[in-house]
DNA sequence: CCGGATTGTTATAGGATATAACTATCAAAC
DNA sequence: GTTTGATAGTTATATCCTATAACAATCCGG
């Protein structure tokens, strides 16, 4: 099947990111872990005490979202909530929690470098600058 | 926020996709499309006569989902069936299927090109190829 | 002190995708 | 030519992810 598409870069990135998403995915299962768990859990150990809000604000999820999936997080005992103020809640880890992101890091690391070890080398360098331009230059 | 995500290959491959997904699909919008229909536009009209099962195949879509977006591309006036054989029917587009392609080549033509120049020029050339490899490289 | 913005939350709707099952048909081996 | 395995199209359904709207409580700047 002749597939015009192959060439398109916004088709191209569609896909690659889509494998690239379904073999992650597939990686952290074992762990019992989704890659927005994986990226939450990444957030909040960065930034210790930092706010639901704020959390989804940077990774671009709904407020309303984030309830459902800090109430996994936190069921899990991986994350724990502090009052900061009258309405806002620090997250943090807890000992289960950054045990549990220190074997999800171990798993991204290695994926990650496989996605990198996969590109020529003469293109491997010129990856993330392009697709940085990509991210912000909308 | 402190965003240590943002230079991972992998989460910055989703991101860039995501966002590059959400913005062609605005532009999409105006004309009634969405992407999934315009890639089966495209594939039917540089493979006339193939079969749902082939595009999906080319495309990753399940036979199953297959039939509700064929029904809409349909029901539009953009696309129509031939019997090949007993079991098999062949796809095509109508008159004004291929106006509202030749429409949503012009969108996706000039969204791909915007893309392209987004990024600086030393790392343009090699996006294509490291997607490629990436998409394929699994 | 007041008004607008923000936080966390509930409930809900929509879209996309996956799975299972079924019929009918084709194709190839015997 | 008949049986058998694979394939096409379809229906129905489940699930997940994301978006939207609304609400109460709280914070903050003027």
């Amino acid at each position: 099947m002749d597939d015009t598409l192959r060439d398109k870069p916004g088709y191209l990135l569609r896909r690659a990111a889509s494998a690239a998403t379904a073999e992650l995915a597939g990686k952290l299962d074992h762990l019992g872990l989704r890659q927005v768990d994986a990226s939450v859990l990444i957030l909040i150990d960065s930034n210790p005490l930092s706010t639901a809000s704020a959390i989804g604000r940077t990774l671009d999820i709904q407020r309303a979202n984030m309830v459902p999936l800090l109430k996994r997080l936190e069921d899990a005992g991986w994350v724990e909530r502090s009052p900061i103020d009258g309405k806002s809640q620090g997250l943090n880890l807890t000992p289960a929690g950054s045990a549990k992101l220190a074997e999800a890091m171990a798993v991204i690391e290695s994926f990650e470098a496989s996605l990198l070890a996969r590109i020529p080398a003469e293109h491997r360098d010129h990856l993330l600058p392009a697709l940085h331009a990509l991210w912000n230059g909308g």
